[in-house]
DNA sequence: ATCGGTTCTGCAAACGAGTGCAGCCTGACT
DNA sequence: AGTCAGGCTGCACTCGTTTGCAGAACCGAT
């Protein structure tokens, strides 16, 4: 026996599909009478019906699903917002889709097409572009998404992002308290909102703080990755070996730093002290442990997902953005600096 | 203007939908003449149509859609397996919707069921117990499978997992041969195919190779975490403080006896020695860098797709296991024992 | 007894694509 | 010229569910 069918149902219990299906429904289930309702519903469960969400989606043009846009699943930064997503989504009856882009523009619009033609009623997405054509095209087109950890710039869409500057201030709050004086920042991409946010973060910081200014302690990295962060740590050491301490954009850049460290001999947090910024999972257990902005992953995706169900829900309520608290965590990677 | 549909192609090309449908098919097109075809193609392309799943799902009870079963997401392991599957899944038209059961039998059950509902034309599944009934039931049933990494026990689904004899040999040898004769092993719990399979072949390599085989050598662990690692090492020193090597069932165990470590003040490698399973990202910045079994995870997860894709299209061929090899990656965290 | 108004149920038409079947046309062969 | 085969195309139905509309049954009020 297949899975039984709406129809089954109906005729099991002796009534018109029409019947069957307001009655399992429990938005038009006041339409029917509540003794039959009871009865179709006593029936379906005996059968094991479960609706076909496909025949649904094909009469209801909903799909009950969800599109996720990552550059890497594999990025740890991510798995948590993820399931910070779904948890969410499946409550309500949603899934999500993911797609991974790698960062490539290309492949980011061929997978996008590929969730449009999936009928996903909305995106979450995490690989915006400070300029972001592809974005605000299907903004305009009035497709319901919200951005999560970057957003583009002039475009209203509903984002969720840590407040970088916040997290910044207490990164150099922090070093500035142990009594470091020549901070650098080795800073994202200029084409990411965080890139450019916390590179201002920092700036306003350190001349707030009355720390060096020199712009030559700002390197910006190519990537948000490893070697782009090694690449600028070594970089900025052969413009100012002087440095004691680093902020750096993220956890992979400061990772990469490590490479550094271990690669010219450096003691961290002896020489230099350094600074992540997410707190991805595991930096507790590195030599050292890293001192890290941490920002509330799920709650992040949670909260993305919320604001995106709303935003499918009532299309035309004005878009909201969700700037979310951070805290630091101090570790073993600052220090005050030598002598 | 909505996305067009295929009676739009039709009417533009001044054909009927169905032979527009036959055109675009490339399993049909040859029923239709090709000047007629190339027609249809074009304007199909013009008018930017893109075939609904949805509607084209209902008509063939195919979803194009795999649902992929995993403990949790934010565990590091699974991620390039996932990424592995996708990148498999993609070119052949599928998608996999991904859920976390949290190693709850209750919510993995829940959630297959709901992966069902949508109609999933298969499953990965990462979760296996060796005593797995549902696993069991829903092979019987018919539902395309494949498990990766573990497998239950006693039932013909195909599966991919590593080498688990081969890893656990790798690292006993590589300990023996480091001059270690006191060498433990922190089992993963006795319910999961790796947790038993590892810890044969450890019985079978102590023994081989001439080393200590008092069973107090051997802690079973009650979950594959860092906390269980860590509580199954407590257990060992307590009765074994002699020990200087540990073989862990997996890379969280000996992560967890990182944190024994540092709670007793004991130094790795110089006191004792620990080897991993896994060899998930980042355990080359630990302090010491762990020496862990690498096995192929973007691999095992293409490798499941596609035998997965290839059940799906030939129900009947029998099932097809395979043991992927793995290597040993030799890193800071093993040395000759002290004296 | 008639009417108006509920309350419930059934009918039938969708949604977008796939497909067996019938019928058209053309061309070739007798 | 008539027949037949074969190649294309169109018709109409189907997948499982939702939903506007119509009608049935029943109630109370006139």
């Amino acid at each position: 026996m297949q899975t039984p069918t709406l129809r089954d149902v109906a005729d099991a219990a002796g009534v018109h599909p029409a019947t069957a299906s307001r009655a399992l429904n429990p938005a038009t289930r006041g339409l029917v009478n509540a003794e039959t309702a009871r009865r179709v519903i006593k029936v379906a469960e005996g059968l094991g019906y479960r609706p076909n969400p496909i025949a649904r989606g094909l009469k209801t043009a909903k799909s009950s699903t969800i599109g996720l846009v990552i550059p890497d699943l594999t990025n740890p930064l991510f798995p948590p917002i993820v399931r910070g997503i779904e948890d969410v989504l499946e409550p309500a009856g949603y899934s999500g889709l993911i797609v991974n882009t790698d960062n490539d523009p290309q492949r980011e619009q061929a997978q996008i097409e590929l969730l449009r033609g999936r009928q996903v009623e909305g995106l979450i997405v995490a690989t915006a572009l400070i300029d972001h054509p592809l974005m605000a095209r299907l903004h305009t087109e009035g497709v319901p998404m919200v951005m999560v950890n970057r957003r583009p710039d002039g475009v209203d869409i509903p984002s969720i992002t840590p407040d970088d500057a916040a997290g910044i201030e207490l990164a150099v709050q922090h070093l500035a308290g142990l009594g470091h004086a020549k901070v650098a920042h080795l800073a994202g991409p200029g084409t990411t909102s965080t890139g450019v946010a916390r590179l201002r973060a920092f700036r306003n910081a350190v001349r707030d703080l009355d720390l060096d200014t020199d712009p030559e302690l700002v390197v910006i990295c190519d990537h948000w990755s490893e070697d782009s962060g090694a690449a600028g740590l070594r970089r900025l050491l052969d413009r100012r070996p002087d440095v004691t301490a680093v902020v750096a954009g993220n956890d992979l850049i400061a990772l990469g730093c490590y490479d550094v460290f271990a690669e010219r001999g450096i003691s961290c947090p002896g020489e230099i002290s350094v600074v992540g910024f997410n707190d991805m999972p595991f930096l507790d257990k590195l030599a050292p442990p890293l001192t890290t902005v941490a920002i509330p992953h799920q709650q992040i995706g949670a909260e993305a997902a919320r604001l995106l169900l709303d935003a499918i829900s009532e299309p035309d309520r004005p878009a909201r953005s969700v700037l979310l608290p951070l805290s630091l965590v101090v570790r073993g990677s600052t220090a005050p600096p030598a002598g």
